[in-house]
Order: structure tokens, then C-alpha cells, then sequence
DNA sequence: TAAAAAGTTTAGATTTGTCTAAACAATTTT
DNA sequence: AAAATTGTTTAGACAAATCTAAACTTTTTA
């Protein structure tokens, strides 16, 4: 039995990880993790003396099988009650991942397997990530930054991959929520940044490259 | 902001306060929490620095109105979490314990609010105990022990005072759930043990005194 | 390639919650 | 009311998670 602590390493290197970062080091989980390189230091030996993380001090970090198991059924957990906040209980889109965070770490087979049958068996949180199965499997969900869409084509926002309030409530602003479909118009060679119309609206809005990759989209 | 060891504290005094108990010492607190006196005197003398208890060496401990205020709290949410396990999920009756008294300790105010409206501000948790409004009042259920209602009589059993696994899968056993009526159909003398005809069965079932004590009922 | 900078680990503390063993206080028994 | 028992507290220790400061390693720069 993990501690949360231990837990919410595990899933910090598993994101890390999914970010294809050549080397996952000691400052950059202490920066996710608001804590201090020497903690993380000496967590990581914790971790690697039970087997969850290949460790070498002063090269990095990876996840072993069983900690990377434990790491994907933890992200589990949190997209599943990020979903459950949003669809069941009217939370904002922006509101859900502090209290999953903490719902994240509740100890009960029992209780993932029912939550997941009440919400259907879903494939993807609030946020458009994919909610892997029982057996930590992640379901294809076809999707592109919208950065890398090209002007004329259709598309539909299904997600982000930034999950910072201040960019979900941007988003909300200018109009961008999850299920919306737009055309591109226009991409400004200059900075990249894009024109797009979105359906039903007679004005087009404008986005920054910055925004643009971090909305993703399926192409129509 | 509390740590969960000292929720549970608060928790387990205000249990023990509910229970009529004249005085309530380190040895029952030690016994409820399964841990040892002299980590209790340790909390007990935290928790009065907090001003959440009334403590005297030696002489028992009481909660403030603080104090009491944050149990009822963490009562509230056991019970509200109980009640959406049970119902929501489909657990059992005897499994949503365990698991309520991880999610009891989940910190979101609104997370409680929305929680209470899902489940249509409920009265009462599956074993029917009474769930407080967001002002902390308990409601007023009309119970009584079933071993105090009379000959000839009928009950509608509304929950337990007997919170243990054994004794609710007892009940399940021998047909006593909540929401079944029956009629007291004879009380022995020597043991006050009952005979209970449950409605629509064709025979009797009979029942100690121990078991009537811990089975709530409306007279009907 | 040597010096400087950046990154990482170790050493030594601190806090929280727990324990056992010893000391102490209150209550019950004889 | 003195002795025995029960109940409670204190003292000292430990594990977990954290910190700062110092030491050490690796990488970059000039």
C-alpha cells in the first residue's frame, strides 16, 4: 500500500513521461511538485528500493512495470471523478481537478469498478483525456493540436493539454469549450497565430500559436 | 485546516458523546480508534491547544463548539457519501462503511453542497441515521429500539444503532432490512427476547434482546 | 580543458502521528 | 486507610515527508 505521497510521485514521472522527455530529472519532478530537489531525491531512492522507479543518481528516472501500473490506475481514478464532478455533479470544467486530486488517492477496487460502470464505461474525462480500462489500457482517441490543422478544414474541439484554470476559463471566454466545431480561416504565417470561425458565429476570433497547441481537435 | 487523524478524533468524541456516556476517558477513545492511550493523552492535549476540545488531566474531555462543529461536519459527510454508495453504486448496505470513512475526509466545501443536492437533500443514511443539513441540525426521525415497542404492535424497521459488518449481514440474513414491516408477535419474559412476524412471510423469526436493542423501527 | 554554472545528493533538522516502557494519579478492594 | 488495581500521562524512540545548507557531480562556457 502506497501512501499519497508516494502516489502522486508516481503519476508526476508517468506524466513526465507521456510528455517524451528525453530524461525525466530530480528539479523538473520538484517543480511539478512544488517541493524541493532534495526531496525528491531522497523519495526517489524510497521508490526505487520498491522496485516502482529505475533509478541512477544523477541520471534521472524512469517508471518500472509495476510503478507505472500503479502510476496509470491513479490517473484512472482522477479522470474518472473528474468526469463524475462535471457530468453528475454540475461542476465547472475548471473546477473539477483540485477535487480530484484529492478523490484520486480513495483506496477501493470495489468502488473504481462500480464508478466506472456509472459513468458508462467512459473513454475521455472532461478535459477530452482518454480514461484508460481495468487492465490500464488507453483508449485511440484521434486527435491533433489544432495548431497543426490546416486553414479551410473543419474541426471539432474534443480536449486541451493544458489543464490550467486560467487556460480553461480563457477558453471558456473566447468561446472554445469541448464540443464545439469551427473552420479554420486563416493561419498567419508571421507568428502562426490562426483565424477561426466558429460555427454558428458571424465573427471570426483570433489565437495566439501558443493557445493553438494546446487544443486538440478531430478533424471532420 | 485539520489532518484526518485529528478529524477522526473530533469524530470519534462527538460518537462517544452521542452515546449518553457520562464521562469520556483516553481508554474508550484508544479502544474506538484502535490505537493506545498514550497516543490519545498526545492528541487529546493538541486538539485543546486547537481549542477544539475541553481537557482536563485525568478528568475526561468534552468537545468545544468549534470542535463540535467540525465532527458534525465529518459525520455529515460520512453519511452523505454512505448514502450515495449505497444507492447510486449499488454497494450493500454492510460495504459503504469502510469506504465513507476514506471520502469523509475529502476538503470541498462545494463538493458537499453538490453532493447534498444530488441526492436530494437526503434525511437519512442507509442505516438510518440522521444526515444534518448544511447548518449542522440533525433532523428528527421518530425512532425507537425495536426493543422497546410492545406486544401486538407494528414497526417499520428504519436502521441500526449497530454499525458493524457481522451484525448488518446478521440482519440481512434472517430478513430484517430497512424498510420492512412486522409485527411484534410475542416478548419472553425470561430473556425479553421477540418473536417477529415479517409481513408477507408465513412464519415466525425469533430474535434476542441484543439484536431488538440494535434495530431501529416507526411504530406504525 | 579548466573554471563556472547548473543540477543533484547528503547531512542534519522539524513536524506529525505513532509506539513501548516507566511514572504517576485515581479508584476500588480488603 | 493502606494496598492493589486500573487508568492516564510523560519520556524517549521511530518512520514519513518535508525543509535548508553544504557537499558533490555533471554540464556548459570561455
Amino acid at each position: 500500500m502506497l501512501t499519497f505521497t508516494e502516489e502522486n510521485y508516481l503519476k508526476a514521472i508517468f506524466q513526465l513521461e507521456e510528455m517524451d522527455i528525453s530524461k525525466i530529472t530530480t528539479n523538473s519532478i520538484s517543480e511539478k511538485l512544488l517541493t524541493t530537489p532534495a526531496t525528491v531525491s531522497d523519495m526517489l531512492q524510497k521508490l526505487s528500493g520498491k522496485k516502482l522507479v529505475n533509478y541512477q543518481k544523477y541520471y534521472g528516472v524512469s517508471l518500472t512495470n509495476s510503478g507505472k501500473k500503479l502510476a496509470v490506475n491513479v490517473v484512472r481514478k482522477h479522470r474518472l471523478w473528474e468526469l463524475f464532478l462535471f457530468e453528475k455533479l454540475g461542476f465547472n470544467w475548471d473546477e473539477v481537478h483540485e477535487i480530484a486530486e484529492q478523490l484520486e488517492h480513495i483506496q477501493s477496487e470495489a468502488l473504481v469498478k462500480r464508478l466506472y460502470e456509472f459513468m458508462g464505461k467512459p473513454l475521455k474525462d472532461p478535459h477530452g483525456d482518454p480514461i484508460p480500462d481495468e487492465k490500464g489500457v488507453f483508449p485511440i482517441l484521434n486527435t491533433v493540436p489544432l495548431s497543426l490543422t490546416e486553414i479551410k478544414k473543419n474541426a471539432l474541439i474534443v480536449g486541451v493539454t493544458d489543464h490550467r484554470t486560467d487556460f480553461l476559463k480563457y477558453l471558456q471566454k473566447i468561446g472554445l469549450n469541448i464540443g464545439i466545431r469551427l473552420k479554420i480561416q486563416d493561419v498567419i504565417s508571421y507568428d502562426q497565430s490562426m483565424e477561426l470561425l466558429i460555427e454558428g458565429e458571424r465573427n471570426s476570433i483570433h489565437i495566439s500559436h501558443d493557445v493553438a497547441k494546446n487544443v486538440l481537435v478531430n478533424l471532420l
